[in-house]
DNA sequence: ATTTTCAAT
């Protein structure tokens, strides 16, 4: 990819989130309905030197049946130059240190295909922050196997918080010096929804549980 | 009490 197209693609990650679009989105509602969409909003940060960084930052959306992690995927390249392969003579592999926040957390495929793909980048850190839990009220539901195999491939999962909401809100939101407002029960549902994905990323605890219940017949 | 979900009309 030319400098002229990383150029362009970089810009148009960076475009700031209108407000209405931030909230409807983010807000961790305990029945979202209408949120047909998902937006991943992400920092990327590049260890240059022993003692510095640099850093990229933007956000995604879904588009055209294609999950906004794998888009995040499609574009991982330009915004990590050196991540993979081998540059220049003599160049070492970057790392790289990525956080974003999503306003669905992943379906059980792109929990899949990024565990997957982060078992061979040794070099990236990842680290998911998420507003809602998608399709995770089901105990033996294929996403909460997902969060565990993220779990597993050393990825740093977290419902997000008033403070991530904030930081958000300043980092990627069009906020025209408004000040970060807080919805009715943000906390409560953050609490709730940290609960359960606790729960989910504890699967010994499960099924302790369930041998019990056999132990007991019931 | 019940409600939804990276749409499909």
């Amino acid at each position: 990819m030319s400098l002229t197209n990383k150029k362009v693609l970089l810009f148009s990650l960076s475009v700031l989130l209108p407000r209405k679009k931030f909230i409807f989105h983010y807000k961790n509602v305990r029945w979202a309905r209408g949120r047909n969409e998902t937006y991943l909003c992400f920092v990327v940060k590049r260890r240059v030197g022993p003692d510095s960084l640099t850093f990229d930052f933007g956000h995604l959306r879904n588009r055209n049946g294609c999950h906004v992690e794998m888009l995040f995927l499609r574009y991982l390249g330009a915004l990590c130059p050196g991540l993979w392969g081998y540059g220049a003579a003599g160049e070492r592999r970057l790392s790289y240190s990525i956080t974003w926040f999503c306003s669905w957390s992943p379906c059980a495929n792109c929990s899949i295909r990024l565990a997957q793909f982060l078992s061979q980048m040794p070099n990236l850190r990842l680290r998911i922050f998420v507003s809602r839990l998608y399709f995770c009220d089901m105990e033996d539901s294929r996403e909460r196997d997902g969060l565990r195999m993220l779990k597993k491939a050393g990825v740093q999962i977290t419902v997000m918080t008033y403070k991530d909401f904030f930081y958000c809100w300043q980092t990627f939101v069009a906020r025209k010096q408004s000040n970060f407002k807080a919805w009715d029960e943000l906390h409560q549902n953050s609490v709730r929804l940290a609960r359960k994905l606790h729960r989910i990323l504890q699967p010994f605890e499960t099924e302790d549980l369930r041998d019990a219940f056999k132990l007991l017949g019931l």
